[in-house]
DNA sequence: CTTTTTGCAAATGATTTGCATTAAC
DNA sequence: GTTAATGCAAATCATTTGCAAAAAG
């Protein structure tokens, strides 16, 4: 019962249990790095009507609460997966758009202590590794030799 | 005379050579991670009348020439700068949106080299370092205290 | 002169805003 | 009963598209 597990965590946060919320979360967990769209349809899907807006409203406060985490791989939309703070990063495929998580690079999260800091207090560090993923590779030198 | 520089750097690319597309290195190079709306104000205040559309264009022929380089850093639009190959990352304010260069990670680029690759064929690492300035810190200690 | 660039206008897509209604606490 | 969440409609912001006119080579 993974509800149970999410309405705690936005009791804990101070916020209101409600489906749309509870759904919101239970999508995220099961599509990680989906858009606002993809959860909104997802949403739709368990509860019928859900607006777009009510959706954008709820990954703004889940993210705030930190229970969301808002990732941003360089196209237009954000991407949305559970807050874990385990400092991992991702993998992007230039291609298809396919997105993945990695541990943190080298073990020691080498990431956050930059050469020259610009007398920034540095909160995070994200890492974007763009390449193409096997699946492209296959498909490109299978039809384009 | 940095403009011949910039005609070079076109026509090496296979590209024309333009007023605007002069201009637009011009403002580059002066205004590092401008987004293309002030590219495209600083390229009017040169030109005259330019459209927004022909800047679009232009700076995504020039990032295709590897003569620019997006970057995306969290915000809804992309920032430019001129692309030097020098594998450099980002330092990004949360409050004002500062943006500054920082020198590769730890010196030989172990950002390059996660921990798993998931069969990818990493091609770049974008790093982003997130934090306050010193600037938004000194303003926030002094109106909040 | 041929092809690339630019201007113009309008479309698209993601996200936000404001206000009335509804549901949680 | 209060206050926070949602629905609805319309606005905004960044970016793209399609086609005709202008300019570069």
């Amino acid at each position: 019962m993974p509800s149970l597990d999410h309405a705690s965590a936005l009791r804990h946060a101070g916020l209101r249990v409600t489906a749309p919320r509870l759904a919101t979360l239970e999508v995220v967990s099961e599509l990680p790095h989906a858009d606002a769209e993809s959860v909104a349809q997802a949403v739709r899907d368990r509860l019928g009507t859900v607006s777009r807006q009510a959706v954008y409203d709820i990954l703004n406060a889940l993210t705030d609460a930190e229970i969301l985490r808002r990732v941003s791989v360089g196209g237009r939309s954000m991407r949305y997966e559970l807050h874990r703070h385990d400092n991992h990063h991702h993998l992007v495929c230039t291609e298809c758009g396919r997105l993945e998580d990695v541990p943190c690079t080298v073990g020691h999260a080498p990431c956050l202590t930059p050469a020259e800091d610009h007398d920034f207090e540095i909160e995070v560090a994200e890492v974007v590794f763009r390449g193409r993923c096997s699946r492209c590779r296959e498909t490109l030198t299978a039809t384009a030799p």
